[in-house]
RNA sequence: GGGAGCUUAGCUCAGUUGGUUCAGAGCAUCUGCCUUACAAGCAGAGGGUCGUGGGUUCGAAUCCCUCAGCUCCCACCA
């Protein structure tokens, strides 16, 4: 058979993966084995997949192939996340691109677009999976909108509802003038220095006086809402006005001067105007003292009338600032314009400036409800890795505020509350329900805020909140939805429990074996999965949570659309190969790193699997006869030793999640140890045949470390695996078994790597003396102990090309020497060297050992350590200081002849 | 302002309970090789006072303190 010398992933990568497929090898059932589940941080809809999602992905897929060869039942559950508000932007963007303005359009053929971009680019998603091997079971795709998710998101909310956790209230949210939405403190981006911005000194005259006290303000255009000015308590500047009324410039309206801790006596002039309506310490003030709240600013940032100067009505808070600052000036008010640095937040979305506003949102109570998924990452129920992030996380669920959860948008899960003509709510499943609940209302209590209300006379004008629920408020079910842990059978609606013995799925792949996901998306995400899993099942969704870092670019960058320095996962899978990113992406990301992303390394991941592919092609090109050549007894005795060895590494790297460091090790396996070391110790002569024996052991060995390096490159361990031996359609690597960790024996190594040493050294020596590395060579050696040769002698005379290898009772002359412990190697070439060096390095490394000497023996002769060390620390150190001495009477003999 | 973490070779990072076979890996650099599996390769080499200054210890990259620099998270000053 012809084997191209090249690796050509195109080829192998699709009529693999179709066949896996076909094969229905990643498809999972309950069944007598372990599961293993993960499911997959699903990927907003909003376009392709970026290099993050690559890093994910390839995470999750390393740790579900390894399950799957173990013998486990691997459960990858894919799917997708709506993402609300993210989405709803790239839709609107789109619309606005065709000229279509989403004010101008129905609720329905809104969410008909956004059905048919999330179709879209849903399905992108799915394909860029495939083609990075992503070995999930598509018979269980999901999506945070499909019908039963649906149905499982709007219940939890009545649930929790009704459980008293979710109310409904005035609070100060982040106002997204543009968008016309609330955003979460998460998506309030600040400028990494600030913006430039004026700090404006004003006076308010005391009522009753012609004195005047100074505030300083940025939002002039918010002092038609003032409501007090406050001062700190113990300012002794001001102290003596607490109680005294001032007047609010251009309105005249009285107001307190009131004394509160918030005010900081250094900032601005110590004297702090309230607008309790649009700041969020303000209000909190207000709440504190009792002030009025007076909204001056529109939902779209214009003014409104409240603000009592109709000239500013209708105009935009950032055009009325101009106008009140110019009618300051003109009334003589204004006595300083100072500028001034400040971090004012901007939306994500639309960049345009946050306007703290008062909004009758939806809430979740946090405290409470999130008791226990607190102790659950302090107890390690939840192991978090790097566990750096427990304390992170700590630090947010102790100081955990509540949740808002509505948001003003229509692409999302629909809040469940109805409100009538009267203004009564009920939050109920379906319409139905709600109306149920309207004519039963005059007997039953409903809810708290309705109490003022009475019942309604016409139930049928019941309408449907317009808002939609937070993304996180949907995706926070991801690992219990999935599994469809919501549905009548299993919930129990009366207990707000669910019940896992009812739900076969759940029961089995429940609680799910790890998460893989970035430390951005800790709290958003991963606590309130561990809060919900809590609540509803009274059990973790997790055990283990895997938090790899952000792909950045060589610069440290965050790699980003806007930037172009995020290449395009396709393309880089076409030129390099699914395997070859892979290795790229997994070869320096530890756990809790950035990874530094560089194309280089996917070249280097690359050229591993040509490298692989080269032996393959070595192996497959022996001719082989019947018998077993001894020669090659060492070299398979070595490597499977070194082989074992290195499988308890990787089971140790795997054991702590060190994924990146099981590649290394691997990786180190196969290209020195594999194909530099073993392949060339029993390479035959050119053109000769390899003896069965070897040959057996030789694909045994490639099998082996094709199976250990699956979970890594799942496409060229499969072709190998075919290409090695004829197989049945259904044996394929990818459901064969991992290798079992064996005993190695700790003496083979050691000697091998001595013999190792001695190849090496030889051939450094050969090519400073500038000698053809084919050039025949004859060696003595001295040595106490000829026996320890014995084994790994042939192997030595092979690689570092010897004539002949004899021992010598004494010192040879003219030769070069190579000392390896106490032994002295001779060769004989001539050796082109300078004495004057040679003795430089001899006594160079004569003072290290005679330093390690000293401090092993006072080591050895100290009384504490002597007494305090173990038995076997206190042994080995033994061993050290007589290897030591050895070693340094060789290299003063060396010296000494040489002077 | 509160909290967490980092600083080891030119670059990116390992270094698990302190023990001079522990100062390492990969990349990069340099030297020599188209040696019949692979130039996407082979064989070698050089390179670090382990951020600074102290301390604990028989012994410190590792533990403690100081300082400097960097990063992240949370809160946020009108």
């Amino acid at each position: 058979m012809e084997i191209s010398n090249r690796y050509d992933p195109k080829i192998v990568e699709d009529k693999w993966y179709k066949h896996w497929l076909e094969q229905k090898f990643f498809r999972s059932t309950p069944d007598a084995r372990e599961p293993y589940s993960i499911v997959i941080p699903p990927p907003n809809v909003t376009g392709v997949l970026h290099m993050g999602h690559m890093l994910n992905n390839t995470i999750q897929d390393v740790l579900i192939r390894k399950a799957r060869l173990e013998g486990k039942n691997p459960c990858w559950v894919p799917g997708t996340d709506h993402a609300s508000i993210a989405t709803e932007a790239k839709v609107v963007q789109m619309l606005r691109e065709k000229k279509i303005r989403k004010s101008d359009i129905s609720r329905e053929e809104f969410l008909k677009y956004a059905w048919e971009w999330k179709e879209k680019y849903g399905g992108i998603i799915l394909e860029q999976l495939k083609k990075l091997g992503a070995s999930v079971d598509w018979e269980r795709v999901h999506f945070t909108m499909d019908d039963d998710y649906y149905k499982a998101v709007i219940r939890v909310f009545v649930d929790l509802h009704k459980k008293g956790f979710i109310y409904r209230g005035l609070r100060m949210v982040n106002w997204d003038c543009e968008a016309q939405t609330t955003v979460s403190n998460e998506e309030v981006l600040y400028a990494e220095n600030g913006e430039k911005s004026f700090l404006y000194h004003v006076q308010y005259q005391i009522k009753g006086t012609n004195d005047f006290i100074v505030i300083a303000t940025q939002r002039p255009e918010t002092i038609m809402g003032d409501t007090a000015v406050a001062v700190n308590p113990n300012d002794e500047r001001y102290k003596n006005l607490i109680g005294k009324t001032v007047l609010v410039p251009m309105i005249h309206r009285e107001v307190p001067v009131i004394g509160d801790n918030y005010v900081e006596k250094e900032f601005g002039t110590g004297c702090l105007k309230v607008t309790p309506a649009h700041d969020q310490n303000d209000y909190d003030i207000g709440l504190r003292h009792n002030l009025p709240v007076i909204a001056t600013i529109n939902p779209d940032g214009t003014l409104n009338e409240k603000c009592e100067l109709p000239e500013y009505v209708g105009k935009d808070r950032f055009k009325v600032r101009k106008l009140v600052v110019e009618r300051l000036k003109t009334e003589n008010l204004l006595v300083k314009e100072e500028e001034f640095i400040t971090r004012v937040g901007r939306s994500e979305r639309t960049n345009s400036i946050v306007e703290p506003m008062l909004s009758m949102q939806w809430f979740i109570k946090m405290k409470e409800i999130s008791k226990r998924a607190l102790e659950a990452v302090e107890k390690d129920e939840v192991q978090l890795h790097p566990d750096k992030f427990k304390n992170t996380y700590r630090h947010w669920m102790e100081n955990v505020r509540d949740w808002c959860i509505s948001r003003q948008l229509w692409w999302g899960h629909r809040i469940p509350a109805w409100y009538d003509e009267a203004g009564n709510v009920y939050v109920a499943e379906t319409f139905d329900e709600a109306l149920k609940q309207v004519v039963s209302r005059q007997s039953s209590v409903v809810s708290e805020e309705n109490t003022l209300h009475p019942p309604p006379s016409t139930p049928n004008t019941l309408r449907q909140d317009e808002d939609v629920l937070d993304t996180w408020a949907s995706s926070w079910l991801w690992p219990i939805a999935v599994f469809d842990g919501f549905n009548d059978k299993c919930f129990d609606k009366q207990k707000g429990k669910i019940n896992k013995a009812a739900n076969a799925e759940l029961n089995y792949y429940y609680p799910t074996k790890i998460l893989v996901t970035a430390p951005e998306i800790l709290f958003f995400w991963v606590a309130r999965m561990i809060i919900a899993g809590y609540e509803y099942l009274d059990e973790k969704p997790f055990s283990d949570v895997y938090l790899h870092g952000i792909v950045r670019d060589k610069q440290r960058r965050k790699m980003s659309k806007s930037l172009g320095n995020s290449p395009d996962p396709l393309d880089l899978m076409a030129q390099y190969g699914a395997d070859g990113v892979r290795i790229g992406m997994l070869f320096s990301s530890p756990a809790g790193n950035d990874l530094l992303f560089d194309e280089k390394l996917c070249e280097q991941g690359r050229n591993f699997c040509n490298k692989i592919w080269n032996a393959l092609r070595l192996v497959k090109g022996w001719e082989v006869h019947e018998g077993k050549n001894e020669h090659n007894e060492a070299a398979i005795l070595w490597f499977e030793n070194r082989m074992n060895q290195v499988i308890e590494q990787l089971e140790n790297s795997y054991k702590d999640f060190r994924i990146s460091e099981a590649l290394h090790t691997l990786y180190n396996l196969i290209w020195d140890d594999f194909c530099s070391w073993y392949l060339e110790m029993i390479k035959p002569p050119f053109q000769q045949p390899l003896d069965k024996f070897t040959y057996d052991k030789t694909v045994d060995f490639l099998e082996k470390l094709m199976q250990i390096a699956h979970p890594f490159v799942p496409f060229i361990s499969e072709e190998i695996w075919h290409t090695l031996k004829e197989r049945d359609e259904k044996d394929c690597i990818t459901v064969s078994s991992y290798p079992q960790a064996k005993p190695f024996d700790e003496s083979v190594l050691k000697k091998a790597e001595t013999a190792k040493e001695i190849i090496s050294r030889i051939r450094d020596a050969r090519a400073q003396a500038g000698i053809s590395p084919k050039e025949e060579l004859p060696l003595l050696v001295t040595t106490a102990n000829k026996t320890g040769y014995d084994f790994f002698k042939g192997m030595i005379m092979k690689l570092a090309v010897l004539k002949s290898f004899e021992f010598t009772a004494t010192d040879v002359e003219n030769a070069k020497t190579i000392l390896i412990g106490s032994d002295k190697l001779f060769l004989q070439i001539q050796a082109n060297v300078n004495p004057e060096e040679e003795k430089k390095k001899i006594i160079q490394e004569i003072d290290y050992y005679k330093g390690f000497i000293k401090s092993v023996s006072s080591k050895l002769s100290n009384e504490r350590f002597v007494s305090g060390a173990p038995a076997a620390v206190i042994e080995k150190e033994k061993q050290k200081l007589a290897d030591g001495e050895a070693k340094l009477k060789a290299l003063e003999e060396s010296l000494a002849k040489l002077n």
